[in-house]
DNA sequence: CCAGACGTTGTT
DNA sequence: GTCTGG
DNA sequence: CCAGACGTTGTT
DNA sequence: GTCTGG
């Protein structure tokens, strides 16, 4: 989930937008030091948003703000491989209940290395004539035999959780600290459930979420661990055109409602489904004002920590299990062939699959 | 004590 | 960095 | 996340 | 089918 994104303004306007929504930034990239577009993919450089503590090391005085361009596709510091990206297992993601467990990669960095992700939306693939994205109780989705839509998530002005690996561990050939985020994901709310059993976390720019979330005093504890829940609010959910697929292409057409005569039987499908569409026909986006977030908010009231989470936290239990089971048994024996660790993974036997003809 | 592992998604 | 297994 | 490639020996 | 690169 979330393996692609947008972000599409340059550096210096993603800062201004930050203040403009209240979110101070003492410093940002260069415009040519991370890579805006509608097509964000694993390895791209972004820009990301982070507190420095001040001189006195924790709390108020003196942190500062700032955005910093990191690579998506976190690497821990004290990774002693050779500086290979694509060594490293798949950690564009962090799952949120790997975050309550206190244990795991993710214990090295959750207490200081907090950041947020900034971001105009997202994209979701949806698979070949099949309902399941994914997990064991997604309703069926009847949707595209042969061309697959592609629904793009907006978050507009909002923002994404994510941690932030201030990483010496990966070191360019010019000893150059690289700096390394992932994405936090969650369950899917109930809008997205039909499309993916799996969201990022999301919050408001300018909340005081974000401003605890980011607090450098802060050490992990459970109010941040409620943080990380579901979106309660609306997004806007619509197929967008599937040439978004090529992380080559990079096109403003991607945050764009597709609404072309070929592809309205598939939309049709595709909502009648159960993704509720915000606006369907439209020439760009939908900006929410903050005020109507806020509103939105207040009707909801509900205390973010329990009533929603335990609703939608029902799910993803037996799965869990299922892999911790099944990594634990590949881990067994270190250097295995992939072949050999996915046949483990299978409980099967690993087949032969080269031979000698003669 | 040291050595070794540390992940997610989606597939069946 | 921090936990688990030996 | 999807798209695209998927090999070796021996030559320049 | 499965891994790598973007």
């Amino acid at each position: 989930m979330c393996g692609r994104y947008a972000l599409a303004y340059p550096a210096h306007d993603v800062g201004r937008r930050l203040i403009e929504d209240g979110m101070p930034v003492d410093e940002a990239p260069g415009d040519g030091d991370v890579q805006p577009g509608y097509n964000i993919a694993p390895g791209h450089v972004e820009p990301v948003y982070r507190a420095i503590p001040g001189a006195a090391g924790g709390g108020g005085a003196g942190v500062r703000y700032v955005l910093g361009a990191m690579k998506w596709g976190l690497i821990p510091s004290w990774t002693k491989r050779s500086p290979d990206y694509s060594s490293f297992p798949k950690t564009i993601n962090c799952r949120d209940d790997s975050l309550f467990e206190n244990k795991g990669m993710w214990t090295s960095m959750k207490h200081k290395k907090r950041c947020i992700v900034v971001a105009q939306g997202f994209y979701e693939w949806l698979k070949k004539g099949n309902e399941k994205a994914g997990c064991p109780p997604s309703p069926p989705l009847s949707i595209c035999s042969s061309d697959n839509p592609r629904s793009h998530i907006s978050l507009s002005e909002k923002t994404t959780s994510c941690y932030a690996w201030p990483g010496s561990g990966i070191v360019s050939s010019t000893t150059e600290k690289v700096y390394t985020y992932t994405i936090i994901t969650t369950t899917a709310n109930k809008q997205l459930s039909s499309l993916h059993c799996r969201m990022p976390v999301i919050l408001e720019n300018g909340s005081a979420e974000i401003r605890a979330w980011l607090d450098p005093a802060t050490t992990w504890n459970t109010t941040l661990q409620t943080l990380l829940q579901p979106y309660r609010l609306e997004l806007e959910v619509y197929p967008v055109v599937k040439d978004v697929g090529n992380v080559r292409n990079n096109s403003p057409t991607f945050i764009v409602p597709l609404d072309s005569k070929d592809n309205k039987a598939n939309i049709k499908n595709f909502f009648t489904a159960g993704a509720k569409p915000t606006h369907v026909s439209s020439a760009a986006p939908i900006k929410r004002t903050r005020e109507e977030f806020e509103t939105a908010a207040e009707k909801d009231a509900s205390p973010p920590s329990k009533a929603v989470k335990m609703e939608d936290s029902e799910q993803p239990t037996p799965r869990m299990r299922m892999r911790s089971a099944t990594s634990n048994l590949a881990n067994k024996k270190s250097p295995a062939s992939p072949a050999v660790k996915r046949a483990v993974k299978r409980d099967q036997t690993p087949r032969i699959t080269s031979f000698f003809t003669k």
